[in-house]
DNA sequence: ACGCTCATTCTACGGCCGTTGACCGAGCCT
DNA sequence: AGGCTCGGTCAACGGCCGTAGAATGAGCGT
């Protein structure tokens, strides 16, 4: 009763096996952040021995590494005046059901040194892409406010699950969002920008 | 050449102390957050030993508590056109010589379950404050929003030390906010402000 | 002046963690 | 078929951490 050919030839078992240790890591990570999940954890929470997370992936931070690949967002090329848009569909798909991996990077890198770089190198790219289409001397200025902005309400609404932003839908987020993002991402002097604003039409 | 009346007394060197040990732990949970501080080097920095550290707070979770007591902030009371200026000369205060204590509940809050419970109480209120400022009925998804972007803005310049936001000045910072915070503070419909903004004057 | 109080230190315990290396057994190549 | 490879387990080590408790010595009330 020996079966001729196994059900999963080796390979396929090993990359099987440390898909589910990284999505149970992903999920760890994401909920506790780096210091507060276990290696052992983790591997419980894949069926495997703690030893093989080490032997697959060597380091907890490599597993860290591996776990929290950033997932390349798509903002290449948006024209000046559609830099506003881009922006917020970007911030509509990760409104409704954001990716865990994005959380793990997200939740640690606060407290883990190594989380932070890798956040940054992830950053700085999409943020130099915002900047180039925002026609403004302080462009990147601009651009680092709406980074901010879409972080500060992924971090109250995923992570700290503040009411107000958990209940809301996707929509009525960015629809509130919109004018702010064309007014950031807008040519604008900031005296135009302050003079608009007082005395709305 | 004894000493005929010691330069501090007793419960003077307990408070000196004390204070000391309060400094050093806010500064670590500023930096390092709450699990990669321990009490050893918090008592190493205040100049202490260990066990004093336990003697005088209990446990780790009480000396948190303590060192990241809440700064009550002051919002109570904007008449609901200033809400937005309000608001803003809160985040003006906060952009220039933040408090350490304030970013030791920040840094803590995402990793550690107490921090984040913490932190929701003391932000709540300050929510239903702002939410009351505001004239619109979705008042508070608007609250929420407005403190997600003030934390983000803290967040990306002085934790995760942003360049963009790092080195622009407060005051540039707030100049590119008003108007963004002016419109969701203001009384509109989400049609007017659409309408607004992508047709402006 | 005597004894109590209390700030402060020292030592140690138990636990959990990251990491290691020996070990087992089932595929895979020749 | 036999030996090598490699996925996977097990037990253990060393370290650091939070915490407890005894010991010391200097103010302070009476």
């Amino acid at each position: 009763m020996t079966e001729p050919s196994p059900r999963l030839t080796r390979a396929q078992q090993r990359r099987q096996t440390e898909g589910k240790i990284l999505a149970a890591a992903r999920q760890m990570f994401a909920e506790l952040g780096f210091e507060r999940t276990t290696i052992r954890a983790v591997a419980k929470a894949a069926g495997v021995d703690g030893g093989l997370v080490m032997h697959y992936f060597g380091t907890k931070d490599e597993l860290f590494a591996r776990a929290a690949e950033p997932s390349t967002g798509e903002l290449t090329g948006a024209a000046p005046g559609e830099m506003a848009e881009a922006l917020l569909t970007s911030l509509a798909t990760r409104l409704d059901g954001e990716p865990v991996a994005s959380l793990a990077l997200l939740r640690s890198m606060l407290t883990n040194p190594d989380a932070a770089t890798r956040y940054r190198a992830a950053a700085e790219p999409q943020l130099g892409q915002i900047a180039a289409g925002i026609p403004a001397d302080d462009a990147r200025l601009r651009a680092g406010l709406l980074s901010a902005i879409v972080h500060g309400v992924i971090i109250e609404r995923y992570l700290l699950r503040f009411g107000s932003l958990t209940d809301a839908s996707p929509e009525e987020i960015i629809e509130l969002l919109r004018p702010c993002f064309q007014l950031l991402a807008a040519e604008q002097t900031r005296a135009e920008q302050h003079e608009s604003a007082v005395n709305p039409p």
